[in-house]
DNA sequence: TACGATGTTGCATCGAATGCAAAAATGCAA
DNA sequence: TTGCATTTTTGCATTCGATGCAACATCGTA
């Protein structure tokens, strides 16, 4: 396996060149795939591009898709850790709009969201980005049930909220693409996240109201 | 290699036979899946008890998960049915909610909601899944948008409409294979939304009162 | 230095998926 | 019925992703 928590040893050779190598495989296979598109892209081109062996690929990650994602598990844990950092009495709509924005403005640098595209047309990517929000929506759930001690009563309630949430971060990503970089990323945030409570206030007035 | 004139005839034998291939090899699928998993059932084994070719198999279907989610279409196309059978007047919220109440309650019988095992314990199936509410959550948006005759400025709201409603049918329909038979699908229904909208207006309450 | 652990590679193999062309089944008309 | 065109089915070869295994190389350390 990839990384081994070693204690009190010093990052020898070993684990500098694995690290160097992995890198390179990333490396060649984002600039096969953006070049010539994924499924155009064998394991073979990436692995001559990267000279080692074809074999060694699948010593560094488990399938094609994972060496588009792998970046991604980053953002999972820093929202988790931003979820974290918030004050304990904070109510969960502003813990969830605090950490949201904190996590997308740090990452937003990030190589990935140059991927977007990428992934766009390409089907098998398409649902393992899915897959991803998924797995990010439930991570979240989970995160705020425990700020309310875990109360199995609030569960539901909880993920609906990430389900909501996330939701208009992927929406927001949409939308983000198709903006001009002109608007800075908190701005963007904090209109996306006004937008999104206003709805829910009117689409909750809505329905309260009707009949 | 004129062109045929008198294709538009009745349905033939030919017709016929081939949709009972088709579902005699869906059948045979569906049946080794649940009883031996997905990835440990292979096309050859499908095809020897279809009784039909190796090859023949993907001149009915694309790939092996396609045979999972062919059902899965039905249930979209049920969904805009729904949402154009709704008097034109009516709110979102309400179109949106009659809407997939009475498309659920009418697909609560076919099979593949007895899948649900399946694609939760298969990554390939279970990413699948994922974008097949992606998909349904686009379409629900765009029938929503029709509604409100097209107007752009509308579309990032609606978006977010449907993206909610798709959340909430997603937890809904956890929640649903968790409790025993008990209660009937109308019931469950109509509880999830008036939960959703509840915790809509909580929600937004919470947003617009806080700081 | 020598030994054990870890990393890398080649090789064989399986299974999914596609292209192609021969063979079989079907529909149709004389 | 028979003959012919169209469609369907099948077998075969091939590509590519992925895995297991064993030989070989590299590295850290006793």
């Amino acid at each position: 396996m990839a990384e081994n928590k070693r204690t009190e040893t010093t990052e020898g050779r070993r684990e500098r060149k694995r690290r160097q190598t992995r890198e390179r495989i990333e490396q060649a296979a984002m600039t096969l795939f953006l070049q010539r598109g994924f499924e155009a892209t064998t394991i073979e081109d990436i692995t001559e591009a990267a000279d080692v062996s074809k074999r060694s690929f699948f010593d560094y990650f488990p399938s094609k898709e994972e060496v588009v994602f792998a970046w991604q598990d980053a953002f999972a844990d820093r929202l988790m850790a931003a979820i974290a950092a918030r004050p304990a009495d904070e109510s969960s709509v502003t813990v969830v709009e605090a950490a949201i924005t904190a996590t997308v403005i740090a990452s937003v640098d990030e190589p990935g969201l140059a991927l977007g595209e990428l992934i766009h047309r390409t089907p098998a990517l398409k649902a393992r980005d899915q897959l991803k929000y998924a797995k990010l929506e439930q991570k979240l759930a989970e995160a705020l049930l425990l700020r309310k001690g875990g109360d199995p009563l609030e569960r539901p309630r909880m993920r609906v909220l990430a389900a909501i949430v996330i939701g208009a971060l992927r929406v927001g990503a949409e939308l983000w693409q198709q903006r001009p970089p002109s608007a800075s990323p908190q701005d963007f945030a904090r209109e996306i996240f006004a937008d999104l409570w206003k709805m829910l206030a009117e689409f909750g007035d809505e329905a309260k109201t009707r009949r």
